[in-house]
This record gives structure tokens, sequence and C-alpha cells, in this order.
DNA sequence: AGCACA
């Protein structure tokens, strides 16, 4: 006997549960409204809204199974119906046990915005840029930046949710105007979801890092140059001019690093002209000059705050040197110009490397001074650009070819000498807390 | 008016 086929959507009797599924809701109810409806009959511990092609249904769940009985009961046997704004709500024990709400933590609205900064050139937006971008929509309180798997990304703190979201609906998907970028930078849209973060935490005015909040609050190590000059003043702005003289500090210098380790990881830039090392304030700083400014633009905001050995070890601090030309004296283990061909020097082939020590550094330095002079116009005639790839001592000289200078970035994530600069380090700043609360897969 | 991530 062919039978009729039973229609399991359509059953009208279900098994109990504490979630109860209701429909013929009103156009886009709210979340109170469905907790408001249930709260006579127990504790609403969940609820969905706006569920189907019409989103006029909803769920809501009860702490306890007997609640959404009390709930069904009442009003299967009521006169009045269960109803929001005067409309009738149909309600039913849902076919689940338990609400699953999909909602990360990105779609709950905050006051601190998530900001993902697209585009190959992402990591050239200055904290300065976007603070001025997001200024537009209140005042911002807080800025962290910081690089993860997602690329370059920032938190943005604003004062409240509403001045959050009027930022992020404006924002999420355009691009930063051309106007406020500099002329080299490509095009970089935002991508913006809210964070879990209420208060960000800032330590210091950085490079990375901002309290527009906090006048007092100290400027980073990281953004005094050697002369202990400013380089970020308290109102967010560069106080120094950009240079093609970089002045790098080393931080936490655990295993040597040696001239030739700079000049191979500033040479993944451009070509290097010249580099002196110094010692100063019982660190190591070198100077590193290019043929050009835009070359060392790019190279402070790749290297700026990375380590050059895994671990934490050997942290790079770059600001722009006031010098425009160095005067390199001799050639030596700490000073070399790389524009002059056929320089003897002292062969010191670095084993850099499998990221070994060469040597522990020691305080064996006695010299107060820089092995250069700061005179601007020193030989006029020397050639620029790629005439110092000559003969000299270029660690790794097939890996960086010529049009390195006219494309000098790699792509996002890559650090230009493998094995040796490491992703990121998040120590310092910003710190652990601030990071955004997904894994690392999630970020899109 | 009838069950939710793709």
């Amino acid at each position: 006997m062919a039978s009729v086929s039973s229609q399991p959507q359509f059953r009208y009797t279900q098994p109990p549960s504490k979630v109860l599924h209701l429909r013929n809701l009103p156009w886009e109810c709210t979340e109170e409204e469905l907790i408001e409806l249930g709260k006579p009959f127990g504790k609403v511990v969940n609820t969905k809204c706006n569920v189907g092609a019409n989103r006029n249904q909803a769920f809501i769940e009860f702490a306890d199974l007997n609640q959404a009985i009390a709930m069904i009961s009442y009003y299967a046997s009521s006169s009045e119906p269960a109803q929001v704004r005067g409309k009738t709500v149909y309600l039913q024990y849902s076919n689940r046990q338990e609400i699953v709400n999909n909602k990360t933590t990105a779609d709950v609205a905050g006051n601190v915005l998530l900001v993902t900064i697209e585009g190959a050139d992402a990591r050239l937006v200055s904290i300065d840029v976007l603070h001025l971008v997001f200024s537009a929509f209140g005042f911002v309180h807080k800025i962290t930046t910081f690089e993860k798997t997602a690329g370059f990304q920032a938190l943005v703190q604003f004062s409240d949710t509403e001045t959050a979201s009027s930022a992020k609906n404006a924002l999420d998907g355009r691009s930063i105007p051309r106007y406020l970028l500099p002329e080299h930078v490509g095009p970089c849209a935002l991508r913006i979801t809210y964070s879990a973060h209420t208060d960000l935490s800032v330590k210091f005015q950085s490079h990375r890092s901002r309290d527009y909040t906090n006048p007092y609050l100290p400027v980073a190590p990281s953004a005094i140059d050697g002369s202990g000059q400013l380089t970020v003043g308290l109102d967010g702005k560069k106080l120094e001019p950009e240079s093609n003289v970089l002045l790098a500090s080393i931080e936490n210098m655990q295993y040597a690093v040696t001239l030739d380790v700079l000049h191979m990881v500033f040479s993944a830039f451009g070509p290097v002209q010249k580099i002196a090392m110094f010692d100063k304030n019982g660190g190591v700083q070198a100077l590193i000059q290019y043929p050009d400014v835009q070359t060392a633009v790019v190279a402070k905001e790749a290297l700026e705050g990375h380590c050059i050995y895994d671990g934490g070890f050997c942290k790079l601090h770059i600001s722009y040197s006031r010098h425009t030309d160095l005067s390199i004296k001799v050639n030596n283990d700490r000073s070399r110009d790389y524009t002059i061909p056929n320089t003897p020097m002292v062969n010191s082939q670095p084993s850099i490397l499998g990221q070994q020590p060469v040597s522990v550094m020691g305080p064996t330095v006695q010299y107060n001074g820089a092995p250069y002079t700061p005179s601007p116009e020193q030989q006029p005639g020397m050639p620029q650009t790629s005439a110092g790839w000559g003969p000299g001592v270029p660690p790794m000289p097939q890996s960086m070819p010529m049009q390195m200078h006219s494309n000098p970035y790699m792509p996002p994530g890559t650090m230009p000498p493998q094995g040796m600069m490491q992703s990121p380090i998040q120590s310092g700043l910003p710190q652990s807390s601030m990071l955004p609360p997904y894994g690392s897969g999630q970020i899109q």
C-alpha cells in the first residue's frame, strides 16, 4: 500500500525545547522585544532575530526547559495571542535545543574599531594619516597599530559606540584619500569591523601607538633619535623631516650585528651607499645612507620595530638622520663606503644565515663619537645608485636585483633577508592585550 | 505563518 509520506516540517507536536521558534514577527523585530515577550515566563538567555528570508522569524532560548514550556502552555490556552507591536506572533518549540549564534565579536558594536589597511603599500600608511581619517567622525581617543597575518591593522578607539559606528559605516570598504598619502604610496582600502576592546592600553606615544587623551604620556624611546631629539610630537605630528640617511639603533643586541648584516638587511630596499656604525648610550647605532629619500622611507617603514634575529633579538629602531651624505674616512668593520669600488677591506664574511650568534657582543667600545664627519657636501662626482653594487662585499648579491630600486618593497608579510627577519615582533608596543581577540586565521 | 553559516 502506498503510504502517505509524513512531512516532518509540519509536525504539530514537537518535543519540548528551551528554544522557541517565533514567526510572523513584525519587520526587523529587535532582541529587546523578544526578551520582553519571554521575560514573564523565565530568563531569556539568548535570542536570534531577523531570521528567514523575510527576516520575520526569531528564536528565544530560556535558561530552563520549564520556562519554555510555561510560555508555550500559556499561549496555547490564552485568549490573547502573543504579540509584538500589536502583531500576533506564532510560537512553538524549536527543533533545536540551543541557539547557535554566529555572531562574532566583529558583529557586536563597540567603541573600538579594528581597521585592516589593505593594499601593497598598507604599511606605509602612517598613524597620523589614520588619525586624520578617523577624526572626521569624532574625537579619536587612542590608536594602536600592529601587523598580523591579516596584514597591517589598527585599533581605533572612540569615546562611544555611536561615533565608532558612524566612522565604520562611512569608511568600511573605502580607500584612504590619495591626497592624504605620499606620492609613491598606492591605494589603501580600509576594512573595518568592531573590536571587542573597549579601552586600549597605550604606554607610550610612538610610531605605532598613540593616546590622544593623555598629553603627559611619555614618548617611546623608539620615537627619539640618537641625539635625543623628538621625532614624535605630543600632538602626534612627526617632527623629523625625511632623509635619505637613516639612523638605526639596535635594541636587545644579544647577537653581534656586524656592518655586513646591516648592509644585507638594508640592501633589500635599494642600494646602500654608506654605513657608519658607532656606539651611543651603551648601545650600537648605525647610519645607513641611500641614494634617495624614497628608498629610505620605504626601508624605515618596513624595518622599524622589527628584529634582525628571531626571538626579539636585535630590534631595530629607525629614524631619519639629519645627515644627507656621510663622510666615510676609512673602510673598516664599523664604517664603509660602498660607492668606492675595489676598496681594500678586512674580510669579514658573516655567518648570519643560520641565525647563529656571530659573537657575543661585549662592552669593547670606547668610541665616543661617530666615525664620520657631518660634512654635507663632499665627493661631488660620486657615482650614485648602482655604482656601489660593484665588487664590494655584498653578502647576497644575487638576491638583490637592480629592479629592487624601482620596486623596492616586497609582498606583504615577507621580510627581505630570508631567515633573518622574522615576522613582526609584538614585544613592546602594542601590548598583547591590545591585539584583536581573534585567531589569526579569522581576520579578513 | 513553519527552523538559523555560506
